[in-house]
DNA sequence: AAATATTGTGGAATCGATTCCACAAACATA
DNA sequence: TATGTTTGTGGAATCGATTCCACAATATTT
């Protein structure tokens, strides 16, 4: 392997000066710079990043754990902290754990071990170990999605984009609201998103029937089957004039089960979803949806974490995103 | 920070034990074991992958070159790796180029600095430059979806999955077929395709009509754009009773275009892709379209990959995928 | 011409692990 | 008891860079 010795060695300079030419730091004399050079040139040589890293304490790395690769969302979020990374010379480490909790303690240590700069995770559910783990982890450090104490975190106003919508829904005449939402344990989605639904019908003083409420699990299936219940438990009685999915694939999961049953959309019963993902531009009708400018959170993200790296300082930084609501002809 | 020496002090015994417990390498009585792990534990201790790396030579992090991170077939290629990967405890550090072709070979450049086992590069387009800075990487390499001569390569099997699709549609009674294609530069999508249009079309003695050949660029934008470009000359004259799309986001663009022009899809015209994009499902009509099987490339290429880093030898081994067609109702 | 300031270079320690080798202790065998 | 074998441990070199420090060679000032 090419090392700076050899390359010190050819050059006839000390390995000092070699590194002084990688780095342009100290007094090297012209001439000896463009000898170094064009044998750098010549060997295709490549500093070692380990040797570098070990000695440096710097990796330009940062680890990124994700819940599930290749989902539009993590896509979207990875390319915005790619944008403002790349830019400042890291790489980024992925890690994904497909939902297994256990696996998000294990990288959290790998990611330790390969001495990354510092770690983005995009958080789904948290636990209290977790969060020790978290707390001890002693790295630069942001979440994405879930707000978790003592920690940078870029979240979006789940429980304001979900009431909004909701409330958008009742502007739009409906009063039988159903909802489709995914378990609580994931903070921002299941739980904060079905308050927003549920404050924004007491607010209005409409009722909130409970046996129109059902769980879905993230994709299109599982919203088809929830929205088949909900219809199986109204049978002959009153039956909804809307559906909220709390993702867009449950909400087309729904729209697929009540066009199945001949209902119109929206004469019959009015779609919303959130996500903005690029399918709900497509389906028919085209889905109303909250756009939560994924990239835009990923930019922050890298751009929090970079500032805790440069400066060394583990402030908490708190940063809500906005929503921009996209409606469609789904309502 | 926590290095071993500080562990062996703390556990009562010399560096090289405490190496030889993390390694499970070498005699170390029951007790000094113990001590070392009692200790470890309580610390939290992590050995540094840096120092490891630096003496072993091995990283257990693969290189992964993207054209586009967040595209779905990007997403799904990486899942397929990743599978493969995790399980054997390698780790996938992320490159994008945004498709910017001198950025590929920065990217070369850098994974070899950081010392990565082995590099998997998402092709789109090859010229002979990057070839020949492939050819004196000197790492196991694979590359996914075009064929690099000299090194092995995961390849789809473009020429004949186009040639098939277009037969489909002429099977079904089309006569009219234009086509929609993307720049021949990159070879794969644009060239092979194109030509396995051009044979079917020729093999069946129909009218191979240039002026009904269009480039798009990958998007549905640009799907619509050249759909427009083609209605726009065919003018009063005779007219397309079939599309076929390079991908199914141009079709899809295609499938937009003709709606607006109020023409039934599949009564008036027919429409296909390539990709088995999740969206291609949930159009109207839902689109027919090849199923190229991603994951099954990701997953095939870093078997490959590994097969080279185990066996230290640089066969040039070369898979290509079968398609599956997903008839559906826009044809 | 002597004293001082500025530049260029190499020696050597260092980062945190692995691993070869030598040695010592414990045990078994003749 | 003397000898050989098996185990357990630590010393020290090593991986490939960075960086402090000392020194030498110039250049500049008195």
């Amino acid at each position: 392997m090419l090392t700076i010795k050899k390359i010190a060695e050819m050059a006839q300079v000390s390995r000092t000066t070699v590194s002084r030419v990688l780095n342009d730091s100290g007094y090297v004399s012209e001439e000896a710079r463009k000898r170094v050079l064009a044998v750098i040139e010549e060997t295709g040589y490549v500093p070692s990043q380990h040797a570098k890293s070990l000695r440096t304490k710097k990796t330009k790395v940062i680890g990124v754990i994700l819940p599930k690769l290749s989902t539009e969302t993590s896509g979207r979020i990875v390319n915005g902290m790619n944008d403002v990374f790349q830019e400042h010379g890291y790489q980024i480490l992925l890690t994904s754990t497909n939902l297994d909790v256990q696996k998000e303690m294990e990288y959290l240590r790998l990611l330790k071990s390969r001495q990354v700069d510092g770690v983005i995770l995009i958080a789904t559910n948290i636990n209290s170990k977790l969060k020790e783990e978290i707390n001890q982890l002693n790295l630069p450090f942001v979440a994405i999605g879930q707000d978790i104490s003592g920690v940078s975190c870029v979240t979006y106003n789940d429980y304001e984009a979900a009431k909004a919508m909701t409330e958008l829904l009742i502007a739009k005449g409906r009063k039988n609201l159903a909802f489709i939402g995914v378990d609580e344990s994931d903070r921002a989605v299941g739980y904060d998103r079905k308050q927003g639904f549920i404050d924004a019908i007491k607010k209005h003083g409409l009722l909130l029937r409970e046996e129109w409420m059902e769980k879905g699990k993230f994709d299109i299936e599982s919203g088809y089957e929830a929205m088949k219940q909900i219809i199986h438990k109204a049978g002959g009685g009153p039956f909804p004039d809307a559906v909220f999915g709390v993702t867009d694939r449950i909400a087309i999961g729904a729209m697929q089960f009540l066009r199945e049953k001949g209902l119109q959309i929206p004469k019959d019963i009015s779609v919303a979803g959130i996500g903005a993902s690029e399918i709900s531009r497509f389906v028919h009708p085209p889905l109303t949806t909250m756009d939560y400018e994924n990239e835009k959170a990923g930019q922050q993200a890298a751009q929090i974490l970079l500032e805790q790296i440069n400066t060394n300082k583990e402030r908490e930084k708190k940063v809500k995103l906005n929503y921009r609501l996209l409606e469609r002809d789904s309502i």
